[in-house]
RNA sequence: GGUUCGGUAGUUCAGUUGGUUAGAAUACCUGCCUGUCACGCAGGGGGUCGCGGGUUCGAGUCCCGUCCGGACCGCCA
């Protein structure tokens, strides 16, 4: 038998009881007279003891000789410390060792393997199985599996059904770029890994499997990001007889029953919030409602104001941050130089200072008179002591380049509390988008998301107008979750695929299978997928869902660990069929 | 595709205007230490300054190229 406990549950209580534990040495503290030893798990640390009365020479000698990381057994009796720690939960006994077996030696491992290790990210990559020993990456995976433990959870107990799609799937040209798999069997033919089990679920609602959920793997082969890997995780969901405020119910009861269950956290029910509400009140559509800074428009009714950086603009909007009046001179010309970078481009920034006194200072103040600048206050709704920032130029841009301000701020002021949790559902989302390079209309959400009734003939005259039964469901300013109610009628999702370019051709070939099935009794059905990592991270109060994932990808889409992606040789490559066209 | 920051000891970093033998902390090794738990004390070993080229009497430091890593923009139905 290797153990008769963990190292994390041994207490006063076993005090006397002849123990056997395993684990790896975490550190061996030698104080000549006396070795300590910390034993560790993932259950815990249990303190070792060796000394010059009670161990024998030989073993004082084996306790020596261990490194750290090396795995040992050992057999001996739990005994009281005679000075206690208590900061652990086994800190008031120690075991005295009888007997020591080394089962396996280790190296010096690269880093230390501590809570604040000593090893950067890469290095932490390289040996992820070490990293994964570590507290925080141990407690993320097993937070992780709390989660998805809640999800199934709570899905089973409202009649859901886990059931698991096909991952060797067949590439489309909507939306981002397919992973590709090349079949050996069928000449010059590839899968394609699934972005989402999408048309598989709608298929299952075809076949009657009215509640259908799977905890499922997708793939997307775009550039990486600290929230997003090219295999992640989503908590994929579709329901059929149900309407939009079905999902919305039933998915705001997922969320609120992890939240409860997760962290403790008891929340109103989630506000609706449009896409043009979010756009127009935040520039974005994950506004982050932790904190307010909502913008303000300044030129509804084409105001002319005399000055032609506004005058000129498509939109002039603020913001309002409250308590910061006091910014120097160099605070506020670094907020500039921020907003000028590459990354937000915007051409300048105005700003206006209400100062505690009642009195205002600006960087325009040759163009606006106190009157003017009161008049702007009034409007962002400013108080005393607040500092006000504007922003002009075309509508879309201008929007994303105050959100950017926005969240920048309020990362700087310390709004953004990782323990604080805001959701909101933001709903009414365009059907369409329009494609700035190509200048065609792709589907915001997907091709089989449905218009909102009564719109059909808009799709004709003004596509951009055109609403959505499309709703994201935003936690802190990240979109958690997205869904739809579905077309479930053949006509209608053909007429969609013509308005998205598809040629009828195209649209068999690429889609036929679901159009068919369209045929034989497709019931009204809808759904939405979460991003689990993302979730998680989220919950676990963090922004990068790294370190949820147990062996992630690099910022390149490597894993540096196994060395992944890798060239095949070339009888590999002979089998599939291929021939490789290298730039070098 | 782009912007930006970084690459120096096992690891995390410092390294001034280009100038003697490239430092610190930690890890590692040796010895000491009667209650440690970030143990302490003394000593020791450890460097292709990412790589290639250039400028210079002289390059970790300046210039060009390149590779690698982080963050971000584009992209992510």
């Amino acid at each position: 038998m290797y153990r008769t406990h963990t190292c994390g549950e041994l207490n006063g209580s076993n005090i006397t009881n002849e123990v056997v534990l395993s684990g790896w040495v975490q550190t061996v503290r030698d104080k000549g007279f006396v070795i300590w030893i910390d034993l560790r798990d993932r259950y815990g640390i249990t303190q070792l003891i060796f000394d010059q009365d009670r161990s024998s020479v030989l073993l004082l000698e084996q306790a020596r000789a261990l490194g750290r990381e090396f795995v040992i057994q050992i057999k001996g009796t739990v005994i009281e410390r005679s000075s206690k720690n208590p900061n652990i939960p086994t800190g008031e006994i120690e075991v005295l060792v009888a007997e020591l077996n080394v089962l396996n030696q280790s190296l010096v491992p690269p880093f230390t393997i501590e809570d604040q290790t000593d090893g950067g990210e890469d290095i932490r990559m390289k040996f992820r199985y070490l990293d994964i020993r570590r507290n925080p990456v141990k407690n993320n995976l097993i937070f992780r599996h709390k989660v998805t433990m809640e999800v199934r959870k709570y899905l089973s107990n409202h009649g859901f059904i886990e059931i698991e799609t096909p991952y060797l799937i067949k590439s489309t040209p909507e939306g981002a770029r397919d992973f590709v798999v090349p079949s050996r069997m069928n000449e010059g033919q590839f899968y394609a890994l699934p972005q989402s089990p999408q048309t598989f679920k709608q298929l299952l609602m075809v076949g009657g499997m009215d509640k259908y959920f799977q905890i499922v793997k997708c793939f997307r082969d775009e550039d990486l990001r600290a929230d997003r890997q090219p295999e992640f995780t989503q908590i994929d969901c579709e329901m059929a007889f149900i309407e939009q405020e079905d999902i919305l119910n039933t998915f705001e009861g997922l969320t609120k029953h992890l939240l409860k269950a997760i962290k403790g956290v008891e929340v109103a029910d989630f506000p609706r919030m449009t896409y043009d509400d979010a756009m127009e009140k935040y520039g974005n559509d994950k506004p982050d409602i932790r904190f307010g800074m909502e913008f303000c428009s300044l030129n509804p009714k084409e105001e002319r104001f005399n000055f032609p950086v506004f005058d000129d603009a498509e939109l002039v909007a603020g913001i309002a941050v409250e308590g910061c009046a006091d910014y120097t001179r160099k605070q506020i010309d670094e907020l500039i130089d921020w907003v000028k970078r590459p990354q937000v481009g915007a051409s300048g920034l105005v700003w206006i200072k209400f100062n505690p006194d009642g009195t205002l200072a600006s960087s325009v103040n040759k163009f606006f008179d106190e009157v003017a600048l009161k008049h702007f206050s009034a409007q962002m709704n400013a108080q005393p002591g607040d500092l006000m920032f504007i922003m002009s130029g075309p509508k879309d841009k201008t929007r994303t380049q105050l959100s950017a301000l926005r969240m920048e701020l309020a990362q700087r002021l310390g709004l953004r509390k990782s323990d604080k949790f805001a959701p909101l559902w933001v709903i009414d989302f365009p059907l369409l988008e329009l494609d700035e390079e190509t200048g065609h209309y792709h589907a915001m959400h997907h091709p089989f998301t449905s218009p909102k009734p009564g719109q059909l003939g808009l799709l004709d005259t003004d596509p951009g107008a055109v609403k959505a039964n499309a709703y994201d469901l935003v936690l802190n300013g990240n979109e958690i979750g997205g869904g739809s109610i579905r077309i479930h009628d053949k006509e209608m999702q053909a007429t969609m695929f013509k308005h998205l370019g598809f040629t009828p051709e195209n649209a068999k070939a690429q889609f036929g299978f679901l159009m068919d099935a369209f045929q034989y009794g497709a019931p009204p059905h809808g759904g939405i997928a979460f991003g689990l990592d993302r979730l998680t991270a989220i919950l676990g109060g963090q922004e990068t869902i790294r370190d949820f994932i147990a062996f992630p990808k690099n910022n390149s889409g490597r894993d540096v660990m196994i060395d992944a992606p890798a060239p095949i040789d070339e009888e590999q490559l002979k089998e599939l069929h291929l021939k490789l066209n290298l730039k070098s």
